[in-house]
DNA sequence: AGGATGTGTAACCATGTGGTTGTGTATTAG
DNA sequence: CTAATACACAACCACATGGTTACACATCCT
């Protein structure tokens, strides 16, 4: 069970994704920039709170910073999102297969 | 920010699927049906810690156990997976809002 | 210059998580 | 019946997580 490289990549995204305040995050900086401060306006938590989840989000590559000024713009990163997506293709594709044994084993003669 | 219950399936889903051992024991028990112990052989850790795991990809509806004697058999449920497939999808349908705005705007004239 | 705003960082706390061991209880095998 | 197997459950531990507050620093505004 040597964990790949990609896996720990894995493991970070679905983490970053596993809480309601960083998906309506990445919801809100996918439209577009938004500064930190901005973001946690409609959140009724502290800043540094805040700040903690983008910077979770950061180190999964689900999000990047850029300065302007004083004030860091948020934007999310759509690349991530594809590890996700062929993971759950992966598992999916396994369910297809299992449902196609089963239908070969229903279709086809008794031994 | 009323976390509606959806919100709370969806972090058990993200954080089930957070965790190698938990995403194998998924790709395992989609193919069919395998006890517990059958599952506990192929890692390294103590059976109570894949009885935990497996117990979490239950809490989280993508596992379900029926008894069979004296063993658990784990079988995998599609269904939940469809619910993560949404919540991407969404995300992503923002992304491509996101570009067809941002066509619109280099494609009309100066204002 | 000096104050307001935006951010970064550290210390701290409660709780959750991933692992262990130990014990109890069914169920199967001899 | 007895022993081994498969599981459930609880207590425990180290560490991560989600939150807080406090403070330092940078930048903008007047």
């Amino acid at each position: 069970m040597v964990t790949h490289p990609p896996d720990a990549d894995l493991n970070r995204v679905f983490r970053a994704l596993a809480d309601t305040t960083r998906r309506d995050i990445l919801r809100r900086t996918v439209r577009g920039e938004v500064s930190i401060s901005r973001l946690a306006d409609d959140y009724s938590m502290s800043f540094a709170a805040v700040q903690k989840h983008v910077s979770v989000l950061e180190a999964a590559g689900l999000v990047a910073k850029t300065s302007a000024g004083r004030e860091r713009l948020v934007r999310a990163l759509p690349d991530r999102l594809a590890l996700v997506r062929s993971c759950l293709q992966q598992l999916e594709a396994l369910w297809v297969h299992r449902l196609d044994q089963l239908d070969a084993v229903l279709s086809s003669p008794q031994e």
